[in-house]
DNA sequence: TTAGGGTTAG
């Protein structure tokens, strides 16, 4: 109903309350303005502008300086569907000696805004202000507030007062804590909250199974629903939207099958999230076909269900289905756009998450939000495209963005990617907050530019900050110490690792550490690691001794190698290519013959080599002897003049490297001049200003020849040259690499 | 005299 205008309303006489004196007004224990009808009135506001017409009243009525009535103004504007916390903030400093329920209602209404840390604010004037402690009410909205900053060491201190007094019983309060601790992903402490309570409630439950979920222990979660059972404690729609969680990060589709009709027989009441939780899970455990029946049934859908078909779709890689849904969904918001952008990025399409943004920039009806520029950036990385990566970084400050560290771990990954450690390098000391990803994205930059002390330096410095190191920034820093030849560092971090940081190393690490001692020339070592490995060696750590038979020439372990990798990876083509690398440098070439029949038999083709550079935002890719460029004529053209440059200083084709599949000398040295990375590099020459550096992504290692050349065209063009391969950074300078030829 | 904790996609 529409609301009369508040100034017109004629309120009974004995409503009204003389000019108030607010410190002389003591109306706590009246009850009657409870049933005031101006408080009615608030009830059935629907915008701010109306409750103010209230607050005009109820000030001039003098009904405001009772601390019930004026509690009722805060939660309405607080806690309405239409909260405004300034409005609400500027009520509360206007009452003289608001009540505890006011500020619990304070408290409660920043601990869900944007901006908890204001709640934590209010609680501390709150301290200093009111004669009154806070209570059983209190508590939940502080830890809320805490959980939403993760603040551990804040809800540490909240969980210390709340024993103090005497409310460590609370199962509201320690609900709250288990959702708290777990969020700050200490899931330990959440389920040491969870077995010492004197009693549980299905809230209880529900928190630490979502716990569980949400911390990566999905096994864990399902074993607590089992349990839940034994104990006949009725789970709810929640219950089950958590365990259908499980499943799906299990993608364990029988169970979620079970539990589908689990949910059917016990008649958990229909709500739609748990709709879509069962979608989630029959896409995620791979049943697209269960979901759109599933979908198909659905009384009501939200953007939360299509959004769900559509990466359904799209992680089938049926990109056709999941941009028919984009078309067809009532209305495209910003997620929509973000699960197709990143659907493409995440499966190694990173151009068409491109392509994707510049639609979404042109269509106006969403705006780009952190999450898109997220999957935004970490296309650019993949495709090395700083031009539009900077653009976006510049992006980001004029819309006054706040970098979280989500982006701030995106932007530095794509700098570093792209080349400019520099860059990377101030993003990572600008911004205040950095969790453990930042540290270890930067971490990883360093390491890949070759730069293995700053990396160790920099782990250092993430202890003295106290942050936690996790298995990620363990795999970072031995491919630091892996890039940089630091032996005896990697050593002491992988020994430490379980010791020191209770991080358990797992194949990632072992692969690493393979690597270390391997390109040190400790392949006995190296062996020996493998063999006391507690789980059985992966194809990462099989390729990695490979690798290291490579650049030391040991036939013999290589073949062992080899053989172990491709009994675990068939279709592994760098196997082959590093086998017949050996074999060539070894001048077995009968070998190489051999191996080149074996590929063709079980139908392997080399996985074809493909170089980027992106000039003026524009990303060009090059393949092998590539002549479909629009400036084809002009490439070959500078490819002639570069080799013609390069033979005058005595220059001579390195034909060891990756030539295997190619058997006529001169049909050789021909491809191996038209490998993709040399045309990108004359592309660069052409297209680019003197004063800029080359960027180069190639999708494979570099060859010991390209690296030659790029050293080489370094000196002879005074350019600096920067190439990604597939393992790392080399920045070609003045005819020396960043790596040492160390790679 | 008012109330609170746990929920899916990106």
């Amino acid at each position: 109903m529409a609301i009369p205008n508040p100034s017109l309303v004629s309120l009974p006489r004995s409503h009204s309350l003389p000019t108030p004196n607010p410190n002389s007004i003591t109306l706590n224990n009246d009850r009657y303005f409870a049933n005031h009808p101006t408080l009615s009135l608030i009830d059935q506001c629907s915008e701010t502008k109306q409750l103010k017409q209230i607050h005009a009243q109820m000030l001039r009525t003098g009904l405001f300086f009772d601390p019930f009535s004026a509690s009722r103004l805060i939660t309405a504007a607080a806690l309405s569907p239409f909260p405004s916390l300034d409005y609400a903030q500027q009520v509360f400093d206007q009452i003289p000696h608001p009540n505890l329920y006011t500020w619990n209602t304070l408290i409660r209404a920043y601990a869900s805004s944007s901006n908890p840390h204001q709640s934590l604010l209010i609680f501390i004037r709150m301290l200093h202000q009111s004669p009154d402690f806070p209570d059983k009410f209190t508590f939940p909205f502080l830890i809320k507030a805490a959980s939403e900053l993760e603040e551990l060491f804040t809800g540490k201190a909240f969980h210390g007062m709340v024993i103090k007094v005497l409310l460590g019983s609370d199962v509201f309060i320690l609900n709250s804590l288990i959702h708290f601790y777990a969020k700050c992903g200490e899931l330990g402490l959440g389920y040491r909250v969870f077995v010492n309570m004197p009693r549980r409630d299905v809230v209880s439950w529900n928190s630490m199974i979502t716990a569980f979920v949400q911390g990566g222990c999905p096994e864990e979660a399902l074993e607590l629903f089992r349990e839940m059972e034994t104990q006949n404690v009725k789970p709810n729609a929640i219950t089950m939207v958590g365990v259908l969680s499980a499943c799906a990060k299990k993608s364990d589709f029988e169970f979620g099958r079970w539990v589908h009709s689990y949910i059917e027989r016990n008649r958990i009441g229909e709500s739609l999230t748990l709709s879509n939780a069962m979608l989630d899970m029959y896409t995620k455990c791979g049943s697209v076909e269960d979901a759109k029946r599933l979908f198909d049934k659905m009384p009501e859908k939200d953007i939360v269900s299509w959004t769900t078909m559509l990466v359904g779709y799209a992680k089938i890689g049926e990109y056709d289905a999941a941009q028919g849904i984009f078309d067809t969904m009532p209305n495209q918001d910003i997620a929509a756009w973000n699960a197709l952008i990143s659907a493409y990025e995440q499966c190694g399409k990173p151009k068409e998450a491109l392509k994707l943004f510049h639609e979404l920039q042109l269509s106006k009806t969403a705006k780009p939000d952190e999450v898109t520029l997220v999957s935004t950036l970490s296309a650019c990385a993949q495709l090395g495209a700083m031009d539009l990566g900077g653009w976006i970084h510049v992006y980001i400050k004029k819309q006054g963005m706040k970098l979280n560290c989500h982006l701030t771990t995106s932007l530095i990954d794509m700098y570093c990617k792209c080349g400019d450690l520099q860059k990377a390098l101030v993003v990572f000391h600008s911004v205040e907050r950095k969790d453990v990803f930042v540290w270890s994205a930067m971490i990883a930059g360093l390491a890949m530019h070759g730069h293995g002390k700053d990396a160790i330096d920099l782990f250092s410095k993430m202890q003295e900050a106290k942050v936690k190191p996790n298995a990620v920034t363990f795999t970072n820093i031995l491919c630091a110490c892996s890039h940089a030849g630091l032996v005896e560092e990697g050593r002491t971090f992988f020994n430490q690792m379980e010791l020191v940081y209770g991080v358990l190393p797992g194949i990632k690490h072992y692969a690493c550490m393979v690597d270390i001692l391997g390109r040190a020339g400790l392949l006995e070592e190296a062996v020996e690691l493998i063999e006391k490995m507690p789980m059985a060696p992966a194809a990462s750590v099989w390729g990695a001794l490979l690798g290291a038979c490579t650049i030391h020439e040991n036939v013999e372990l290589a073949e062992q190698a080899c053989s172990q990798l491709l009994e675990l990876e068939p279709g592994n083509h760098g196997a082959y290519v590093l086998l017949s690398n050996i074999y060539a440098k070894a001048g077995k070439w009968d070998r190489v013959s051999g191996l080149r029949k074996l590929m063709r038999d079980v139908g392997l083709k080399k996985e074809p080599g493909c170089s980027s550079i992106e000039v003026d935002g524009i990303v060009h890719e090059f393949l092998v002897g590539d002549n479909s460029h629009p400036s084809s004529k002009k490439i070959y053209a500078k490819l002639d003049e570069i080799a013609a440059r390069l033979e005058t200083i005595g220059y001579v084709p390195n034909k060891s490297h990756l030539l295997q599949l190619v058997e006529e000398d001169d049909v050789k040295e021909q491809a191996l001049f038209l490998h993709s990375e040399k045309l990108a590099i004359a592309f660069g020459l052409i297209s680019t200003g003197q004063s800029q550096p080359i960027r180069i992504v190639k999708n494979l290692r570099v060859c010991g020849d390209c690296h030659l050349v790029a050293k080489l065209v370094s000196k002879l063009y005074d350019r600096e040259i920067l190439l990604r391969d597939r393992y790392r950074f080399h920045h070609f300078r003045e005819g020396h690499c960043s790596c040492m030829d160390y790679w």
